[in-house]
DNA sequence: TCACTTTTTGTAAGCGCTTACAGTATTGCC
DNA sequence: GGCAATACTGTAAGCGCTTACAAAAAGTGA
């Protein structure tokens, strides 16, 4: 005997208990109205009686859908994520849809290793963040014609389905706001690069604004650690260490962003009289540290949201507009002012 | 024609193109050495050229399993619970199983609602956090034999798979601590403990200890609050408002102490001169911040893996220890101190 | 009540995969 | 070179479900 073998209920057991051919089963459950009422009652009584569930694998088999998406994420220690997971979850759950999520750790090889994985478990489309992703893969999927779409950005394929925004160009409303503000050394703590296509387009974005503004971004102003508070601390001390000093900081995401200022805190350099620091997401902490961070807000519910209304509607074949763009907006709080005037 | 009728490969496309038999591509597949060099090479080629992918449903089906693993959490946006959905994912993925999540939001008939939903999905097993489940979802998975793991507790049922420590305990070692420091007027900031055993017993226990070192917790001194900085914030104003007001706070976990932690700052509450707070958890965070947090660690990711490991041998049917247990400890850092003076 | 619609129900095929069993090729040994 | 043992491979059944199609029941109107 196998380690746990109580043969579940299957439709003919149902049948036999309510007296009835398993397509009155079946129709009794999956199209309620086209069975007598007397019928169905019974059914729905021989299904709760022996606990029966439908057998998902079958069902996906039959109906050659498993009414699962896949979603992968870089990491999903960061609020950011847990938002978008949430949403994306509750706007597929309503459709019946159910989530599947992996991991990539800001691995593109591993990516596509988990996209391949997800493939694997039958999801009906796939939710991708960026749109970096290794050719081999995007070819992979479009052969399979799996539904796809591409978030936090709206670079990518014509083609392909986008929900974002511009990384670029968000950033450059950040160095434009510190520009105004009189600042001209202006540092960058950004995010690790490679395999991130979003982080890349930050400072691109930051670099462009700066050159626009008739200012530079050296390198020795600019450092890219992975997102973490460890790192970011460690990033701050090298980068207030040249001399002159920056005036101003932005960050690659408001985790970065919360990590400077605590070690800013630590090295008792004045945020934002010597130090401006901008951060990038908005997450709730933002509003609540001390002093609450300047930073670039994305409608990441709305976004998610919106990505996986298109998976949907892809799913059932409707046409969908191609780019989804959400407004993200620069929020100024305490954590940013006046350039000092040395 | 359907919205994207791009026929997928099956067995028989791949063995048509390998020239061989469906049974020798699904041996090739799923044990190489059952077949000769010459012929898995082709069909491997074969499986290549197509891009052919087995059907997860049809596999599931055969198989009698699914190759799924559910986990339902409280919620996602707590670095605890994604540590927690990191190891068990990556334990589970070395065992070739994927991990599917749900989300309670810390009420039980979701979980319930949930927990169902996964088996709809066919997991061939479920983790769960606590040990507080509705008896009709317990009765129904034992009913299928779904193999079901309780974490971050030791409570629940004798029979049952449990991995996790006593939060009652854990507690009780935190209030020691303060009441040896010569605190007298100790309160505590709990998570919500409807619906939430593990947020209960940390009171409880909090009591029981306090009691047993002839101190309360009255009314007055206890606040529960949803998990979140605004909440922790707000309740950190009505505890401090009490006369006398209490010199040390323990918190049901990381998130709540430091919210009381900045909100405190802002009321120019020193900490931990006049006031001593204990978190719980000990995330990262509570390294970082300044004061940096005393708090009880939880070894997540070991009792994560542990528990994945659980499964994973039930699932083959092997016995396993009921109940394991991990250790907390209480880390003291600088948020906490001798009661002040007077 | 009968002939004819209109529902409602049942029968059976087929979704794609794995594997028991039977059959065939290969190898080793005398 | 012939035969038994061994190693591979193929045939076909069956996993549990939905649904096209056929059959039966229930209405309908004269």
């Amino acid at each position: 005997m196998g380690p746990h073998s109580p043969v579940l209920p299957t439709v003919e057991d149902v049948a036999a208990v309510a007296g009835v051919s398993t397509a009155t089963v079946s129709r009794a459950l999956n199209r309620p109205h086209a069975v007598r009422e007397s019928l169905r009652k019974r059914v729905e009584a021989a299904v709760i009686q022996l606990g029966y569930v439908a057998h998902a694998g079958a069902r996906a088999m039959t109906l050659r859908r498993s009414g699962t998406v896949g979603a992968i994420f870089p990491t999903i220690d960061n609020a950011i994520f847990a938002q978008a997971i949430d949403a994306l979850q509750r706007r597929l759950a309503e459709d019946g849809l159910q989530l599947l999520i992996a991991t990539s750790h800001y691995d593109l090889d591993t990516e596509t290793q988990q996209a391949v994985n997800l493939v694997r478990r039958g999801v009906d489309a796939l939710a991708l963040c960026g749109s970096g992703q290794r050719p081999e893969l995007l070819q992979f999927l479009r052969q399979r014609a799996l539904p796809c779409v591409h978030i936090m950005t709206l670079a990518g394929p014509a083609d392909a389905l986008r929900v974002g925004f511009d990384n670029g160009l968000a950033m450059a409303q950040a160095v434009r706001y510190l520009v105004d503000l009189g600042h001209r050394r202006i540092a960058m703590l950004a995010g690790l690069t490679r395999d991130n296509d979003r982080a890349r387009a930050r400072v691109d974005g930051a670099r462009a604004a700066l050159h626009a503004a008739g200012l530079e971004l050296p390198p020795e102003r600019l450092a890219e650690r992975a997102y973490g508070l460890a790192a970011a601390r460690e990033a701050l001390r090298e980068l207030m260490a040249v001399s002159p000093a920056p005036t101003a900081l932005l960050c690659g995401n408001d985790v970065l962003a919360f990590g400077a200022l605590l070690e800013a805190q630590r090295l008792g350099i004045a945020v934002p009289r010597q130090l401006s620091i901008v951060g990038f997401d908005d997450l709730e902490l933002a509003r609540h540290v001390q002093p609450a961070l300047t930073t670039v807000r994305v409608p990441t519910e709305l976004m998610w949201t919106q990505a996986a209304e298109r998976l949907i509607s892809a799913l059932r074949g409707e046409t969908v507009p191609l780019a989804t763009e959400v407004e993200v907006a620069l929020v100024v709080r305490d954590s940013t002012g006046p350039a000092p005037k040395r």
